[in-house]
DNA sequence: AAATCTGTAACTAATAATATTACAGTAATG
DNA sequence: CATTACTGTAATATTATTAGTTACAGATTT
């Protein structure tokens, strides 16, 4: 795991408090003191799903795509989320054995189920639900 | 994240599948298909949090510490991950930036309640349910 | 005493995550 | 229409994490 829900959070809430405002890539970057390419590049991925729209040029940034209670911590959980949480099993257990033949496809829906869960948790609460924490 | 979950797991079922018999490392090592090391320092971890017992010298091994239906799936996962299942979080946001002051805590505790929504739903099965899973 | 295990430490290799550089493209503005 | 201030993205470099290996001491059975 790494930490790309973080860092979309943590623009989405920025984007949020923005209020409507266009805001920069270079701002952002400011705020979780990390590099603008990699702002940019998770900004990229939140408006390939829909999440926030960006203008170029001068005066340009990105704001939501929609209205803060309307995005589920869920989505932007999904939306960054490459596989499972569980575990990345890079491994290839022995084919010969019983166990390591079959426990590939069994972890793998327990790992559904358990991700299940806790998407259906981020779920119960919105982008601006979680905004409202700040002070 | 990393493996060590789906690891526990595998060396667990075997564990429970040799039904009382002392199981070497280097036989799991070879149903898991990793080095023998990692599979030692992962029992070594299962014995801390009382999992599993080892026996040292000729015709040593490691069984259960308990029977697989009083062993959560939920105990595995909780004696095997280290922090949380939601990123690492290795970033230092800006302290002079309202959001970046506290968006820390603020993820953390979204963080926390979606990993015990997680740990519920692998609390509803045992390692007993699971290894039930196999032909 | 020999054989067969566990238990660790120390080190190396591989992989993944993050950061950086560089630069083309877009739009506003004087 | 040149300048400025942005986005977008590719390519590369660096750092951190994970996995694998070697080496060897200690335990226990036969």
């Amino acid at each position: 795991m790494n930490g790309r829900f973080a860092i979309s959070m943590h623009i989405l809430t920025l984007l949020t408090k923005a209020n409507g405002d266009w805001v920069t890539s270079d701002f952002i970057a400011g705020s979780i003191n990390i590099n603008p390419v990699l702002v940019r590049k998770e900004i990229s991925n939140l408006r390939k799903k829909g999440l926030v729209v960006s203008r170029e040029g001068k005066n340009g940034g990105t704001m939501l795509a929609k209205p803060a209670s309307q995005i589920r911590v869920s989505d932007v959980f999904l939306a960054t989320n490459q596989g499972t949480v569980l575990g990345n099993a890079r491994n290839s257990p022995n084919p010969d054995c019983p166990v390591g033949r079959q426990i590939n496809r069994h972890l793998d829906s327990l790992y559904q189920e358990a991700e299940e869960a806790l998407v259906r948790n981020l779920g119960t609460s919105t982008l601006d639900d979680f905004v409202h924490r700040f002070d």
